[in-house]
DNA sequence: GAATTTATGTCAGTGTTGTTGACATAATAT
DNA sequence: ATATTATGTCAACAACACTGACATAAATTC
């Protein structure tokens, strides 16, 4: 007969770790309601909201900044980008040294539409981050960046102390 | 001129929820990750792992109860969960008291299946939690929690800690 | 017993987002 | 002069979500 023994990793038994998959999965669920509700409303989707969100975040970014940042195909991309230019929310400016690059920048309308998005965002995790306290906020923080693939977490780490 | 202030929320600035909303993209991108190569090589997708898993458990669960779980509609369901029975990864009884309800199980397929997708989640989850320690991981399941819908959150609680 | 509600299934159509592969162009680098 | 790079474009396809309508069988209510 075997004894349950103590020790000091029970928060790496099978029960914490399916707790995270599964936190992680409705909390990620629920993230994007909001502004998938907004997008829904126009011919966009949340492809276009990572976009000009991230476009929003670094002015200025190339198509291939986007492609390696958001790990998806050219053709992908290149879709909603043209749809998010055609209809006057991103403009792209040629590279001044390489004039093959393109430079995205958000138009007045499209910063607009960005801070709409995003702003349902900000308030679901400005309320989570003051239910649960700043100690918590740093915990998450970290766990999640370590859930990012190794090789990333620099990458990560440039965009999000920018 | 105005002065900083010094404030105690720190936290709550909008760099530190841009960083959140940041976090939670890149960490969820990746973690799809693993999961999604192995089923690329089947004839099933996200949508498939995600039933699965929430019927591997859930043993029993019927198709409403599952519907509420994953909050997509009937059809989307449907299409999935006919194509794991058809190919025996599920099994249906109807329901004792109720004959209407489909109770849904794994099958040994299934569960063997279920567990090989889980095994590369877990894996990076384990590895993310031992290195940002215990601390961390309370703060990070607190703040997904209340990231989650505040009406969703006591059937998110009533799931996680099965 | 009849009427309603519930649990589930199915069909047809549509849209977004991802994929691959092939090919084109212009600019930069060697 | 040639190769590489940054980008664009076209066609085709698949997964997964949606809506709306209709069907059936079982349970519940009047």
């Amino acid at each position: 007969m075997q004894r349950k023994l103590p020790h000091s990793n029970l928060y790496l038994r099978e029960e914490e770790l399916r707790r995270g998959v599964e936190l992680l999965y409705f909390a990620y669920r629920d993230f994007t309601r909001d502004p998938d509700e907004i997008l829904a409303e126009s011919r966009f989707g949340r492809a276009h909201h990572r976009v000009l969100y991230f476009v929003g975040r670094n002015p200025g970014t190339t198509v291939s900044g986007l492609l390696s940042l958001l790990r998806i195909t050219k053709q992908s991309l290149s879709r909603v980008l043209g749809q998010l230019v055609e209809d006057g929310y991103i403009t792209q400016e040629s590279g001044l040294e390489d004039r093959r690059q393109r430079l995205l920048y958000l138009t007045d309308k499209g910063q607009a539409f960005e801070k709409e998005l995003f702003a349902t965002q900000r308030d679901r995790v400005a309320e989570a981050y003051k239910r649960a306290g700043p100690e918590a906020v740093a915990g998450f923080w970290e766990v999640l960046l370590n859930i990012v693939d190794a090789e990333e977490r620099d990458t990560v780490l440039r965009q999000i102390e920018k």
